[in-house]
RNA sequence: GUGGAUGUAGCUCAGUUGGCAGAGCAUCGGGUUGUGGUCCCGAGGGUCGCGGGUUCGAGCCCCGUCAUCCACCCCA
């Protein structure tokens, strides 16, 4: 008790119980996303500090307060990534990806690094599942990035998932929505709550989604709130209509949230986010949206692109609560007694080729080994009794139907062949 | 960054007005060197998060600190 050291707050241990249901959500996204088309791209977990500052927006959290910034031996401005597309687009222009083919679709995980109060659902160290489909404007990229979104999700088994969706439109058409809702809001200003006149200030679009009662009985007092959706320019406007007909025509559920705002500055036309109510306060699984301006913001051409990140923490959370368990394969226990050790070492060797096998390796007696296999929760027994290897014979128990059989030690491989295709497990 | 709650065995938690640190589960050993998961018996395991203070005496009271959780901010 009381170790020397603990891990830095914020961050934390995946013991393999852990990992086993992270590798299961792991592979089950591969699959969808290597069915959508999807490569794989890995970048550095650290970029220059510039980077994530300019993407990000001087004004948002993550640049004012959540980076994890660092100078290194050679005086080098570097950050630990916050979010994947700032290094993702870094890497499509600085390979140039723009001039082999012009769209991409790329999908990246690995840890992220926010500083910030943690608690359930929230680590200063998380992990996030992202994709960028980069090169393509057109509505019906949109719909595709979030119709795969709910597909990665149903692959975990959630079903029934509500998606937000709202379009942002132009950095241009949002700032002047931002000076109507000020001016709507004027009258009443005086009486808004603190953190809604501040937000005014900063980001005005933030002051809708309040959870202050007494703000909320204002708009009502007000009535006529101004809506985002109403400001947009015509081409706006027929993005967004082209999205929602395209998710109409993937047949994926969806709710239009005119309150929804994005925490990057980057966005434009489309952005969306899904949340679990089993969560808490930190609620959000995951989001994303359009991106149209900012591969030009890094010095690159003009390249639409559009994006989003699932927070695997808090889906993980979600599957765990749910008490799923990932599926283990059938296994193999070798049990054998003192005149057939070694000949148990070079079987198991030789199984393992194959199946995951357990081997006693501190020449503990019969009656340990067997509560060890009972414990391991092996499927198969394999038992190496002293006499019947003098015959050339070992004992395959099968623990699932209770049937003992004695077999050749060459006829072992094949035998467990058969039994784990006929149950359709593999090992 | 702000406000609040909680830290006792690997885990979940008891612990009375301040008076010898406990249970269940888990672990290990035995019953049981040729058929396991059950059962029975036994054992190990604790600077009571850490540091300081009050006291004859602190798991309990006080201060600080670290961590977790809840809410806010914000997000994943």
């Amino acid at each position: 008790m009381a170790p020397k050291h603990q891990a830095p707050r914020g961050t934390r241990d995946l013991l393999p119980a852990d990992t086993a249901l992270w590798r299961w959500a792991e592979d089950a996204a591969r699959g969808v996303l290597g069915r959508y088309g999807f490569g794989e791209l890995r970048t550095p977990l650290f970029e220059d500090y510039e980077l994530f500052a300019r993407t990000s927006g001087e004004s948002s959290d993550v640049v004012q307060k959540e980076m994890y910034r660092f100078k290194d031996l050679g005086d080098r401005d570097l950050a630990l990534r916050p979010e994947f597309t700032a290094g993702v687009l870094r890497a499509y222009l600085e390979q140039g990806l723009g001039g082999r083919s012009r769209v991409h679709r790329l999908w990246s995980t690995g840890p992220v690094f926010r500083y910030g109060r943690p608690q359930k659902g929230r680590y200063r160290q998380f992990h996030q599942l992202n994709c960028e489909l980069i090169g393509s404007p057109a509505p019906g990229a949109d719909a595709e990035m979030i119709t795969l979104f709910v597909d990665l999700y149903e692959a975990w088994g959630f079903s029934d998932l509500t998606v937000l969706v709202n379009s942002v439109g132009q950095p241009a058409s949002r700032r002047a929505y931002g000076e109507r809702l000020r001016e709507w809001l004027a009258p009443v200003h005086d009486r808004l709550s603190a953190d809604s006149k501040a937000r005014l200030t900063t980001n005005p679009l933030r002051v809708l989604d309040t959870k202050d009662t007494g703000d909320h009985a204002l708009f009502a007092e007000l009535g006529n709130m101004p809506r985002l959706l109403d400001v947009l320019d015509a081409d706006d406007r027929a993005h967004w209509d082209a999205v929602l007909a395209g998710l109409e025509a993937a047949g994926v559920k969806y709710e239009i949230d005119h309150g929804l705002v994005r925490g990057l500055d980057y966005y434009t036309r489309t952005a969306f986010e899904v949340h679990d109510r089993s969560l808490g306060a930190q609620s959000a699984l995951g989001g994303g949206g359009r991106y149209d301006g900012l591969v030009e913001m890094l010095g690159g051409p003009p390249t639409p692109g559009v994006g989003f990140a699932i927070g695997l923490d808090r889906a993980l959370l979600v599957i765990e609560e749910r008490g799923f368990k990932a599926p283990a394969g059938d296994s193999v226990c070798i049990v054998a007694m003192d005149g057939t050790r070694a000949a148990a070492t070079a079987l198991a060797r030789e199984l393992r080729r194959e199946f995951a096998v357990e081997c006693d390796v501190e020449s503990r007696g019969f009656g340990a080994q067997m509560k060890a296999a009972g414990k391991s929760g092996a499927r198969f027994l394999v038992i190496m009794g002293e006499e019947e290897w003098q015959r050339g014979e070992v004992a395959l128990k099968d623990s699932k139907s209770g049937t003992q059989e004695t077999l050749a030690p060459s006829a072992l491989a094949e035998a467990l062949r058969v039994k784990t295709r006929a149950t359709g497990e593999t090992a």
